[in-house]
DNA sequence: AGGCTACTATGACGGCCGTCATAGGGGGTG
DNA sequence: CACCCCCTATGACGGCCGTCATAGTAGCCT
């Protein structure tokens, strides 16, 4: 997370408060003070107001998603898609356990919380939209059709944050591990050749 | 929802109100609004706060959503695993069409949001347990074993908030069908006998 | 009747919120 | 130098928040 502008800065410690306070909770002054950004720079990059900072942060975290997964598939000599599945449940629950259970997805907090704007709730669904697409299409690659390859990405998506849900609510990681072996089987059994 | 006391009235407003705003969102005023309760009353019937007033509302969703999954077994002839999650799944489905996706878990509203304090973050460990117990024992009833009961309720539990989350986001009840479907037959599969 | 308890009414308090108006720095360009 | 534009500083505004203090009212018990 190199040194960028105070405005990348911003949209990203955003996403950050976001995911442990909620949208509503996490006001503007918080995310200044978590940037170390000026104050004064807020109207000045975002005429939106807070609204179109939730939805930038909102958009960046679909994209470190979808990044993510890309990355996952690099670092697999033989992918399969219940590899990849326990690729992405594992950085939960590593995550959970080398900084605890405060910090969870900031799409689901911006689905679930608050008046969230119409606008906010369009950029959550991009977002899941952004996430699935690169599990899919690794999906295709390894061997699953493509009729199924959505379904199982929506499967494989949902089991996450719900289990997220579910370890966050208990503080214990079991239901992450749990959701990844159960689910394993029928992934890979997707796989047609 | 017969005519109640104040108390159980503002208990019930609270949770659906902490379903389509989340935590933080949601005003004491709100609640006395929507639940047509003297103002005053609030201080009296909660002296806890806020804090004991979402945390009522929690507990009271845990069980209701329990008493769900009896009523659920309740009007099958020969339940199966995958008639159950299906059945969870309808009533999601249901309820968006025909109200509209503003309104969500209010579970996962608790566990996401906000400045949750531990105490509410606790109760919503306690609904997510309240709401698995009859789950695997209904399992166990239909031939799961009793060692893969809980693990495959966690997966049910799991992919449907994830799911919900999902449906919201992108307002429309696709996900929902699709890990209906999907999860099914593995479902079906832990039935041994 | 008197008194005690359970409940309700009302308004004020301090605090934080998002937004905006105003003004100042500060470096590159004419 | 003068100018302009991008960025920053600062403080005020109205509004809503959760909480609390104070003052009632209603009804049962003895």
């Amino acid at each position: 997370m190199a040194e960028r502008g105070p405005r990348e800065r911003m949209v990203f410690s955003t996403a950050q408060l976001i995911r442990r306070e909620g949208v509503t909770a996490t006001g503007l002054r918080d995310v200044v003070a978590h940037a170390e950004a000026p104050r004064g720079s807020l109207g000045h990059y975002f005429p939106g107001g807070k609204e179109q900072l939730v939805n930038e942060a909102v958009d960046w975290a679909g994209r470190y998603a979808a990044n993510r997964i890309d990355r996952f598939l690099a670092g697999m000599a033989r992918p399969t898609p219940s590899r990849l599945f326990a690729a992405m449940v594992r950085q939960w629950t590593d995550e959970f356990a080398a900084i605890g259970f405060d910090q969870g997805c900031p799409v689901a907090a911006a689905t679930v919380d608050a008046s969230v704007t119409e606008s906010t709730r369009a950029a959550a669904a991009a977002a899941f939209s952004a996430w699935r697409a690169p599990i899919a299409r690794a999906l295709v690659g390894m061997g699953v059709p493509a009729r199924k390859a959505t379904a199982a990405a929506t499967l494989m998506v949902s089991a996450l944050e719900g289990a997220i849900l579910i370890a966050r609510a208990e503080r214990d990681t079991r239901a992450l591990t749990t959701v990844a072996r159960e689910l394993g089987p029928l992934l890979d059994g997707y796989v047609t050749r």
